[in-house]
DNA sequence: GTACAGATTGAG
DNA sequence: TCAATCTGTACT
């Protein structure tokens, strides 16, 4: 199977859940870009592919560190309420974006951010510069991998079932696939894989700031705050 | 209306 | 350590 989308019913389950299995799990933006070269309209197609390395869950309305804190409803909050599959994507500090994917049935305000990504050079139009420096730091804080696959609030309640423009994936394309090969579930992720430690910048959330929700690949160098 | 804190980041 | 600079909340 190749690149094939995760579906709705991947993400319309616990949210702790939700944010271990995308640990993984292949996020896929291809963005078009217009070109005029001699009065003539050209598109270029460019495509980033990135693999998700940290997540942290944000279970409202119980949860003091989620918008969605005591059941409010906000202009900006209120996509938390949509159903699993939908992005929520907010501006923080005035300056950069931060992805979440809701999660549960339509009402329960939870979601996962996603904190840092992998990028996959081989998988990305055109393909990466793996020697180049910079790469291990394109993507690594929720910031930065906005800045890098160019999202923005019009982003905001967009469908990852359904939308061109950003989708998840559990695995990728792979050219030995054979057409008749079982559901692939992709990479499988074990518990020993995964760290689990408390969520970055909400001290202010009283006892929901120590509970382990920040969930991260063990030893991956994409992961923020080293 | 004003004041201030916040799910961040990079510069000094 | 600090400041960039929007949104939400608690005030005046």
């Amino acid at each position: 199977m190749r690149f094939k989308r995760l579906p709705r019913k991947f993400y319309t389950r616990p949210t702790l859940i939700v944010a271990k299995e995308l640990l993984g799990k292949y996020l896929a933006r291809p963005i078009r870009n217009y070109r005029i070269s001699n009065g003539v309209k050209k598109i270029v197609t460019k495509k980033l592919v990135g693999k998700i390395v940290e997540t942290e869950a944000y279970i409202g309305p119980k949860d003091r560190a989620s918008h969605a804190y005591g059941g409010k409803i906000t202009e900006r909050c209120k996509t938390e309420y949509l159903i699993g599959g939908h992005i929520y994507i907010y501006l923080c500090y005035g300056m950069y974006w931060q992805l979440n994917i809701t999660t549960e049935k339509a009402g329960k305000p939870e979601c996962v951010l996603i904190r840092a990504l992998e990028p996959i050079p081989q998988l990305c139009k055109p393909k990466l510069n793996t020697t180049s420096p910079g790469l291990v730091k394109l993507a690594r804080g929720p910031g930065k991998l906005c800045q890098w696959l160019k999202l923005n609030g019009i982003f905001n309640e967009e469908d990852l079932v359904t939308s061109k423009r950003i989708w998840l994936a559990a695995s990728i394309p792979s050219r030995r696939a054979s057409p008749k090969r079982r559901e692939d579930h992709g990479e499988k992720i074990r518990k020993p894989q995964i760290v689990a430690t408390k969520r970055i910048g909400i001290d202010y959330a009283g006892i929901w700031a120590q509970k382990p929700w920040r969930l991260y690949l063990k030893g991956n160098p994409f992961v923020s705050r080293k």
